[in-house]
DNA sequence: ACAATTTATGCAATCGTTTGCAAAAGTCGA
DNA sequence: TCGACTTTTGCAAACGATTGCATAAATTGT
């Protein structure tokens, strides 16, 4: 250290051959300055001097430096990276893969990179880890979270926000809750869902998918008032969202209900899709038979056959809206929750 | 500081109310021992009494210490995280949202989260950022990389590669190259779909997608030369991946050109299942007037109607084959590239 | 040419953990 | 009870960047 130009067979500026400017303290030394100095120059503050920024960058650039990330984010105590937690409780066997999810996530994406963040993706599984969330927030390492889906956590992301304000979730929102939320009005896709179906002649209704996650509880029950208001029975079959199970659980329900019922609410598009193709294989007609109403959008309700008439969520705009949100609560606001008015879109299959 | 009951309305234990205990040092003072003693002691090394750390873990448990990762990883110079590129180049529109490439991220978060990794999820778009690999890398915030998709950065790839380890890319192998990647051998894809083609009776072939990609060009090659052999033409009819021009492009490649082929192999089964329902609006029977193979069995290839032919990739396989490499490399390892066999799913499409 | 400013730079503390080394405390046999 | 060990702990130096404060240099006015 002591004898600069000795050791090594000494090409006068090798130094770019075999990196060894790896931290600001190097390339201070290149450059003559201290590393207060080559830090002020790298964040382009103004008070360096023209001369010393264009000399200091010109070998950060010629050396290849980088910023240690982790080190700057421990010292301005900020990392430039958002955490999305995927809780994947109420069906611990529900791929992350789920088609919604992904969705959203990749316009989560969008959003952020789009404002210069980074993501940190954390797949969790509630019952295995009571502590989940505080871990995530605790660790320091994320500026904020967005919470993809209550999943059967309501009751701890709930406590968690009266403490953490940078948090935003997805999904339904309840009366009087703390937490800041986006997410369609699922109460009133259901009821629009099951408007449809009984317009369409339905008179007795089947709601396909699980009703203890929050989300989908609030689309069973919009779909039951509108089915009690006009004296039409509606069943419920359960049914997963691991897409292996799905299958049967949906071809099982078939067997022993699809002659008794005329009109279907599936509770995603894929349980819809999934519900479509299990029909067509016994031949029953969709929508003369049995019409069937989805819950989406997704891109490929369209390309179904019948194509799928769906309630729509507007994913894209969910997505933006979070991020919209939460940079807010970052910078000190106080923020309503956003609940998106859904929207039917009619196809073919009701 | 100096006189620890005074200040406050001092309830004994009053300190987990008003979580002031955040670093290392404060539980140190609580604890009544140094800082090294609680960090040793939290991570579980096996130098501390036994009493000690009961009685530290106790404390930190009580007020909800977490250790700060920030610091944690800047000292360890590890971060636990690794990161996941997603380069956006030859189709600047193409949503992260692509199926393919979600399905394949849903797997990799499940493998990592399994290997007690985080993920952090960058979308890159190349040609507004010449250097989004070695800035990625260089970050400090990542242990390793995966990058999904070769997209059009095959040379910046390879050249990284030669000066950086940790790095296993989803695409295509090449004679020769050296970077480390995992996929499947889409040559030998397109030759199994454009086999089956043939072999039902198909005479006229099309090939649906954008060749341009270093991905489907392979499956266009391995296509071409079943054609060739069996001296039967083959056109291509070049389409992005963009959802929303996908359809549109689809249906006008339709236009021009149903009458005149009676074979499809497309580039993916999300442009398969497109391509279905374009032909299902023209009464065109599929696989009587058109047969049509896809690529990649997505969950939902076992949904369309008819229920679709389709060139198997193991992504699941694929992407924990990923992780394992990128682990070993961690290791210090030195790892082959990994070649998946794809596999003909044969449904009824063609 | 000199004092009064305005700019540019350097110094050193700080962010919160980890860990090598040394000192303190504990254990044991004789 | 004392020396020779073995465990436990404390001390303080890293990790690499940022930033308030102080000093050095450049600029300005007179």
């Amino acid at each position: 250290m002591s004898e600069p130009d000795t050791d090594r067979p000494a090409a006068p500026d090798a130094a770019t051959a075999d990196r060894p400017v790896r931290t600001l303290a190097d390339l201070a030394r290149i450059a003559g300055v201290s590393t207060g100095t080559v830090s002020r120059a790298l964040a382009g503050k103004s008070v360096v001097k023209g001369d010393t920024r264009k000399k200091i960058e010109a070998l950060a650039q010629q050396h290849g430096f980088r910023l240690n990330q982790v080190a700057s984010n421990l010292r301005r105590q900020r990392t430039g990276v958002i955490g999305i937690a995927i809780p994947l409780g109420h069906d611990r066997r529900q791929q992350v893969s789920d088609a919604f999810f992904m969705t959203l996530l990749g316009y989560l994406a969008d959003a952020l990179t789009e404002k210069g963040y980074d993501l940190m993706l954390r797949r969790v599984i509630p019952d295995r880890d009571e502590d989940w969330l505080d871990r995530f927030i605790g660790s320091g390492m994320v500026d904020g979270v967005l919470v993809i889906g209550q999943s059967d956590q309501f009751a701890r992301i709930e406590e968690v926000a009266g403490r953490y304000r940078p948090m935003v979730v997805w999904g339904n929102h309840q009366e009087g809750q703390r937490h800041c939320v986006v997410g369609s009005d699922n109460r009133l896709g259901g009821k629009q869902a099951a408007e449809r179906l009984i317009a369409q002649g339905a008179r007795r209704l089947a709601f396909l998918g699980d009703p203890t996650a929050t989300e989908f509880a609030a689309r069973y029950t919009g779909a039951k008032s509108v089915a009690d208001a006009h004296d039409v029975p509606m069943i419920t079959l359960p049914t997963h969202l691991a897409p292996d199970r799905m299958a049967k659980e949906v071809a099982s329900h078939m067997d022993q209900h699809a002659g008794a019922i005329d009109g279907i609410f599936a509770a995603t598009d894929i349980l819809a899709m999934v519900c479509l193709a299990e029909l067509a294989g016994r031949q029953i007609a969709v929508p003369d038979d049995i019409r069937v109403v989805g819950f989406d959008d997704l891109p490929l309700a369209e390309q179904t056959a019948p194509p799928l008439t769906t309630v729509r969520q507007d994913i894209r705009a969910g997505a933006f809206g979070m991020v919209d949100l939460l940079l807010r609560r970052l910078a000190g606001e106080e923020t309503e929750s956003l609940v998106m008015q859904p929207e039917l879109v009619v196809r073919q299959s009701a």
